[in-house]
DNA sequence: GACCGCTCTGTGAACGCTAACAATGATGCA
DNA sequence: TGCATCATTGTTAGCGTTCACAGAGCGGTC
C-alpha cells in the first residue's frame, strides 16, 4: 500500500522528454509551452497541455535554475518570529513575494551576533538565494551586515538611517512624537520614558522622538528607564516607578509621574500591573502610552493608546525595493522607503 | 562604485572547473574534497582548500539538486504567522531543520479554503520541496489535504487523529481537562465555556475534554459560547456572560457563572474586559482560566491561569518525523507525537 | 616476479532544463 | 514564378554538479 501506483515499479518523476514523447512534439516545444511562448500552434498547445496533465508533469526547478541561473529564491534573517513586528512583516513580505513569482525561506535568529547572523546568511547563500531581506533591528547585526560585502542585494526593515544600505522603516521618531505629544497636550507636566534596549535602533529612535518633544515643549525631561520588550522589564520599570509616585510630594528631584510613554505595547502591560498593584489608577492618577498596537491592546486593562505601525506594509514594501533590485542591477544607492505610524488613542491616556 | 571589484566585468561566481585549475587537480577531485570524501591526500585537501578560499567559490546548489535529486528543502504551510502558536511551532521548526541541513520555506494562508492549501503546496511543489509540515489545524482544510494524493511526505501540526496523516499534536483534550478540573476542585458548582470556532480541530478538542470532564463529575453542562479567538470575540461572550451573572438568581435555566474556562488567551482577555466593564472581579466573583499560555498572560489583570503548550517541541517534533520518513521511504503508516501541556496557575483563579 | 589489493586521481557521462540556431513549410508580394 | 518573411518546430550544446568507472602507483604476499 506505497503511494506510488500500482507495480511501475519507484517510478521517477515525469520528465520533459516524457511529456513530448507522448504528445509527439520534441522537448523544446514542451518548454515553450511552459513558458508561454507565443509561437506555438494552438492545437500543439493543447496536446501538450493533455500530455502534462496526463503525467502530472512538474517542471524540475533545479534543472530550471541551473540554466536560467535565476532560483527565484528570496531569503529572510529574521530576528524572532514570535514578536509580533517581525511577525507580521514576515506574514506581509512572503505574500508580496509570492505574488511576484518567488519563494521565500526564512532563517531565525537566536542571538544578535554578527556571527550568528554571518552564518544565517552563509546559510541562505548556500541555497543559492537571489537576495535577502534581513529584518534584525539591532545595532551590532546591521553593522555587522554593513561590512560584508555580499553578492546579491541586501534590504533591511528597520535598519536605521546611518548606514549605506537599502531598507524599509516605520517612522519611529515620529510615532514616540505622536505619543509625547498627545501626553504633554492632555496636560501633563511632563512624560516618561521606559525604554527599549539600547542596542535596538527602534528603541534609540523612540528615545530621540520621546525627547525631542520634550525640549521642544521646553518641560523636563527625565531619565529613561530601561527594558527589554518583554512585558516583565515593563513590570520592573512600573515598579521603579511606582514609587516615584509614592514618594511623591516628599522627593523633588525628579519631576511627579503622571504620565509615561512604553516603548511597546508588552511592556506597556507590565507598568500597568506593577502600577495596578501599587494601586495606582490608569489613567486617573497616571496616563500610560505604548508602542505597535499588538490585537491584546484594545483589551487591557484599561485598553491602552498606543501608536500603530503597518507591517504588513513594511513587508510589501521590502520585497518591491528588493525585486526592482534584482530587475536593475545597476543601480546601487541606497534606497529608503519610510512609513508612518499612526496613534490610536485608547483610555489609558484620556479618562 | 558598483559591487563586482576592479575592471572584471560582470564576473560569474567561480565554478568548480575553476577551482580545480588553480589547484591544479580535476574538477572530481574538488568534489571529494568539498563532500569530506576520505580518500584524498592531505596535501591535496589543503591545495584545494586554499584554491577555494582564494576564489571564494561556493558550491551550485542547483546543479548539485539536479543531480542528486536532493534539494534538501522542506516546505511549510503556515495559518497566521502572527498567531502565537503558529509562530513558535515555526521557530523551533526552523531551526531543528537547519541543524538537519534543510532550508525551510514557508507560504502563509489567508483563507482556509481547499483551493487556498492547494495552491499553497502547489507553489511549494514548484520549488521541489522534498516534505512539508502544514499547520493549518482547521478541519476543511486537513480534510482536503487528506484527500490530495502527494509526491512527498507530509506531516501535519494539531490535524487531528481521525485522519492517516502523520502528525504532531498537543494533547488538548487533556489540557482541557486539566483548566476544568482545576476550576471544579476549586470548589465551582461548573465550569462554562468559551469556544474557538468549530471548524477548528484544536477549538473542538477543548470542548470536548471540557465536556468529558464536567460530566465525569457529574455537574450540569452549561451551552458552550463561541469566538473565533480573537479577543473582540471574547469580549462579546464575555458580555453575554455577564448578562448572566446579572440575570443571577432570577433565572434559573441555566447554572451561575462562577467560572468560565476560554479556549486561549486572546479570548480570555477580552472576557476579562467584558467583566471588568460590567464591575465583575476576577476571580472574587468569577475565575477565569485560558490556554496557550502567551507571554503577556502573566500580566493581565488579574495574571491568567492558563495551559501552557511547548510549541518549539512541536516544531522540532514535526521535522524529525518529517526527515525520518524521508531517510526511510518505505514506512507509510500516520507516525503521530503528542506532546502533553501544562497548567499554569495564576491568580485569575484563585485568590 | 606475478599478482592482488589498496589509495589516490582523472575521465566521461548523466541530471532536466533553456538558449541559440537551423530547418521546414506556408504566406505575401512583386 | 521567385524570393523574402514569418510562424512553427526540431537539433544541439551547454548550465555545474555527482556518479561510475578506469587507471596509475605502491606495498605486500606467495
Amino acid at each position: 500500500m506505497s503511494q506510488t501506483a500500482e507495480s511501475t515499479g519507484p517510478r521517477r518523476a515525469p520528465t520533459m522528454a516524457d511529456v513530448a514523447k507522448l504528445a509527439g512534439v520534441s522537448h523544446q516545444t514542451v518548454s515553450r509551452v511552459l513558458s508561454d511562448h507565443p509561437n506555438v500552434r494552438d492545437t500543439t498547445r493543447a496536446e501538450v497541455q493533455r500530455a502534462i496533465e496526463q503525467l502530472g508533469y512538474r517542471r524540475n526547478s533545479s534543472a530550471r535554475a541551473l540554466v536560467t541561473r535565476r532560483t527565484l529564491t528570496l531569503g529572510v534573517v529574521a530576528c524572532n518570529p514570535t514578536l509580533f513586528g517581525p511577525a507580521s512583516t514576515l506574514f506581509g513580505l512572503e505574500e508580496a513575494a509570492r505574488s511576484e513569482g518567488y519563494m521565500v525561506s526564512a532563517v531565525t535568529l537566536r542571538q544578535y551576533t554578527a556571527k550568528a547572523l554571518e552564518e544565517a546568511i552563509d546559510h541562505l547563500s548556500d541555497w543559492g538565494v537571489e537576495g535577502i531581506v534581513v529584518i534584525v533591528p539591532h545595532r551590532a547585526a546591521v553593522e555587522a551586515l554593513a561590512e560584508l560585502r555580499l553578492p546579491f542585494p541586501v534590504v533591511t526593515v528597520e535598519g536605521g538611517h546611518s548606514l549605506p544600505i537599502a531598507g524599509v522603516s516605520v517612522d519611529q521618531d515620529l510615532g514616540a512624537r505622536l505619543a509625547t505629544g498627545h501626553l504633554l497636550a492632555a496636560g501633563h507636566r511632563t512624560v516618561w520614558h521606559v525604554a527599549g534596549p539600547s542596542d535596538w535602533l527602534e528603541a534609540e529612535a523612540r528615545v530621540r522622538g520621546w525627547r525631542a518633544t520634550l525640549e521642544e515643549a521646553g518641560v523636563e525631561v527625565p531619565p529613561p528607564l530601561v527594558g527589554d520588550w518583554t512585558p516583565l522589564s515593563g513590570y520592573r520599570a512600573g515598579q521603579e516607578l511606582a514609587g516615584r509616585v509614592a514618594a511623591g510630594q516628599a522627593r523633588r528631584s525628579s519631576p511627579d509621574v503622571t504620565a509615561v510613554f512604553v516603548a511597546n505595547d508588552q511592556m506597556a502591560l507590565g507598568v500597568m500591573r506593577a502600577f495596578r498593584e501599587a494601586g495606582l489608577s490608569v489613567p486617573g492618577q497616571v496616563a500610560i502610552a505604548g508602542f505597535d498596537d499588538i490585537p491584546e491592546a484594545e483589551f487591557f486593562a484599561p485598553p491602552l493608546t498606543t501608536v500603530r505601525q503597518d507591517f504588513a506594509a513594511v513587508g510589501k514594501a521590502s520585497i518591491s525595493l528588493l525585486t526592482r533590485r534584482l530587475d536593475s542591477p545597476g543601480r546601487s544607492e541606497a534606497e529608503r522607503v519610510v512609513i508612518e505610524p499612526r496613534l490610536i488613542v485608547r483610555s489609558s491616556t484620556v479618562s
